[in-house]
DNA sequence: CCAGAATGTGAATTATTATTTATAATATGA
DNA sequence: TCATATTATAAATAATAATTCACATTCTGG
């Protein structure tokens, strides 16, 4: 026993799971559910069919294994920020920039992890147990409750606050897509920066606008 | 002959081929590429499986020739607006409105066609035809031209007209994605103007946020 | 009414793939 | 070293589903 409390067979039955995953993450995320078989996470994870069935009742669960450790790993980096102590504003603003590390760190498990929630509402892959979903929501009330006292503080305009959560979330997410689709062509920096900028004033240049809203 | 330069049985064969699509339609938009069988799609357009195969060369061209149309169909509506004689502040207000439309009219289309662009990127279903990515690159191409021209004329602010485009589609996107899921919940007249009000004034209340950022 | 063309049918064929299982290799510790 | 338990293997099984094809039905003009 060492100091995790785990024997080295036990360890080295975690590390086998472990890249059994990563194998499967680089597969699914690329190529999606229906079109990886098992037979190839096993080639790529260098084990053999029947062993994957020792780690997993089934495909699905496979899967779903994924998309559940891909989701914690997201909200592991944004629920901190929406809960600190700091205000509305800096909130978001963080909230926004944390996206940066997320590119980077996270690409293809983020993929995934997008790629899930949009099947949810469109039924393209397996139905993962709605945990998952629930780490979405979480998220998204959060960042809701954020945009709602900050309207009660004045930082904020007062818009609906579901709409500004379904639209901020919307942009960063397309914009993920966008940058893991072509790494090249964007500056993951600058793309952030205008996000911000549009996000928090808008398009329009007058302020007369409001009027012909 | 009629005036429509098609015999009676060409008319008639044109309208199988539509009701096998219309089938298919109502199937894939529910379940998906993959959660389709052909037995299905025989079964709901009341045809035999082998007359489907009289009609389109395989699964995936039956779904190609949905997607097709169904991108038509939102490019139909869209692209005339951006097109127009009128400012830009104006079109891009019709843009956004024109969603009202899209959603009532093509629930289902749409949900289709969204997959479909959303899979490109995430190879959850067949690989149909780039013909499909063109038209809503057109789309998009207009959009961001609009804003250029409206960020010379002073009508706009000047951010990068990519990050523009992305942000609005990607908002109007999602929207229409929960109104679909959840019909009742959200009142579509009340979220466009939300909408246009988030594009285009920002969530910001004072105007010194500039520094901020 | 009939020959032949055009359409439509659905059972049979073929492929693919998730899952099981009988067997082999390896590790453990007495 | 050997008996036992654990872990890994890959060939066999079972399902599912796309595609084909030999046959039936319906239509057409004569």
């Amino acid at each position: 026993m060492t100091k995790t409390g785990l024997s080295r067979k036990e360890r080295e039955k975690l590390r086998h799971k472990e890249e059994i995953l990563t194998a499967a993450l680089k597969l699914f995320s690329d190529r999606g559910f229906h079109n990886v078989s098992m037979q190839e996470i096993a080639e790529q994870s260098e084990f053999s069919v029947g062993t994957l069935y020792k780690f997993f009742e089934s495909k699905e669960s496979l899967f779903a294994a994924l998309i559940r450790s891909c989701a914690n790993r997201v909200s592991d980096i944004l629920i901190p920020i929406l809960d600190e102590k700091a205000d509305e504003k800096r909130k978001i603003t963080s909230y926004i920039e944390a996206h940066k590390q997320i590119i980077e760190e996270y690409a293809s498990s983020i993929r995934l992890y997008l790629s899930q929630n949009l099947q949810s509402a469109l039924t393209l892959g397996p139905d993962v147990e709605p945990e998952t979903d629930a780490v979405r929501e979480v998220i998204r009330q959060k960042l809701s409750d954020v945009f709602k006292s900050g309207m009660r503080n004045g930082i904020f305009k007062s818009i609906d606050p579901w709409i500004t959560t379904l639209s901020l979330s919307a942009v960063l997410e397309s914009f993920i897509f966008s940058v893991i689709k072509n790494p090249e062509k964007i500056s993951i920096e600058n793309g952030i920066s205008r996000i911000k900028e549009l996000f928090f004033t808008g398009i329009a240049k007058s302020l007369s606008v409001q009027n012909d809203i």
